[in-house]
DNA sequence: GTCTATATAACGATAGAC
DNA sequence: GTCTATCGTTATATAGAC
């Protein structure tokens, strides 16, 4: 076999070409925060309520980032977003709703994509790149959201933090069953699922963890990918 | 070469005997706090200034855990600690400034145990897998101090964040030198040493950032370790 | 060396004008 | 639909008694 890692893979797809098929995702996430929160938000016209959830949510990941969501004051939000305080409060009922609409909602939109993308791979060795691809882009495409959930998800109150556990075993659970699949059928030699599929889940959320270490060395999404499903391909081989 | 990774790959060293190598650590990690800030703390007898501070980080690490270092009032460090507010304030001169305390001497610390745990082994693969083995360890015995670490990294004041990521990026270069000389002497085959070291990097962190996974699943930290370094090996094998 | 009590500043949230 | 002005609360930090 030696060494499989060496020769660079082809992706299944390329990054645009996932970009393409699920453009728009943004707004259509915002769409559905506008949608299902209907009862708090009092905006009645759709269009100026979209760009200005969008404007919010820009703002608030910017923020964020900087120095996290505890310590971004609604008077910061305020400012990034140009709305006023008073304006803020027709978009959400409070600053702990705020952050519970984003999890929430992006959590339901990426469980749905990468569902729609794994599916149309049939054996366990496509299937397994297709996750860790799919992984990986849409962490890219949502990088704000996914950084945003992570370093969000150590403080929350009890009963979401259970939800954000749960949320976590369940895209693992679909490594271990694809991996579980090619232990069966030979393609994969793999001493225990379980925990190869998280130290999988590790090096996925590296990527949009530590930016700031793939930018430096111009690691660019693909290649990334490229590597890490190599890495594991030789490691299970 | 076949299945490396299905036997159980014996512990270069137990955690008992890296525990028992190390012991007193966090005492002395608190000393060192003591000294080098002999200018902010008014208290003069060490006996007394040393338990204190270990009260203070013990209550800290509590706190933080549970709604992160920003939610954290000094009121509540004064209850779950049992000093008053004033009393915090002769242990430090403000908020922040115990942030940074907590990150610096902890950095110190590990530095100095990474470094002397790995000189005692001569070629690539020990060195290797002393290096992850170290890595684990010393992060499951000063676990409190490294999840609060990384958790806090992301909202440090500019300055400090580039010494985090120096911090980072220097205990990766740790990997990158193992894995270089290994390429070269013939003992690794690896595609992308840097990249290597990066996702290997990703996976240490895993164990102290996901505790709850792993005491789900029953992993000690010698399966972990164990199991990592067998990854790894067959990954670049 | 530790405490209680309080000064001062900033926070989230809302009422009411436009 | 958005704004300004302001309420009540809670934060960090300190002064001074013990």
């Amino acid at each position: 076999m030696a060494r499989a890692q060496v020769k660079a893979e082809a992706p299944l797809q390329s990054f645009q070409e996932f970009r393409d098929r699920w453009a728009n995702t943004i707004q259509n996430i915002c769409l559905d925060v506008y949608n299902r929160n209907r009862d708090v938000i009092t905006i009645k016209k759709e269009k100026v309520a979209i760009g200005n959830i969008m404007r919010i949510m820009d703002a608030v990941f910017a923020i964020s980032r900087e120095k996290g969501f505890h310590s971004m004051t609604l008077r910061d939000l305020s400012k990034k977003s140009g709305l006023s305080m008073g304006a803020l409060y027709s978009y959400f009922s409070g600053k702990e709703e705020l952050r519970a609409m984003i999890r929430r909602e992006s959590v339901l939109y990426a469980t749905k994509i990468i569902a729609e993308q794994i599916e149309q791979y049939r054996n366990p060795t496509d299937r397994l790149k297709a996750a860790i691809e799919t992984h990986i882009y849409l962490s890219e495409m949502l990088k704000p959201w996914f950084y945003f959930n992570y370093m969000e998800a150590a403080n929350l109150p009890r009963a979401e933090k259970i939800e954000a556990m749960e949320n976590e075993l369940a895209t693992e659970k679909i490594f271990i069953d694809i991996l579980g699949d090619g232990v069966k059928t030979g393609a994969f030699k793999c001493a225990d699922v379980e925990m190869t599929a998280a130290v999988i889940k590790a090096m996925l959320q590296d990527w949009y963890l530590k930016p700031w270490k793939y930018k430096r060395k111009n690691i660019t999404v693909e290649q990334y990918a490229d590597f890490v499903k190599a890495f594991v391909s030789t490691a299970i081989s």
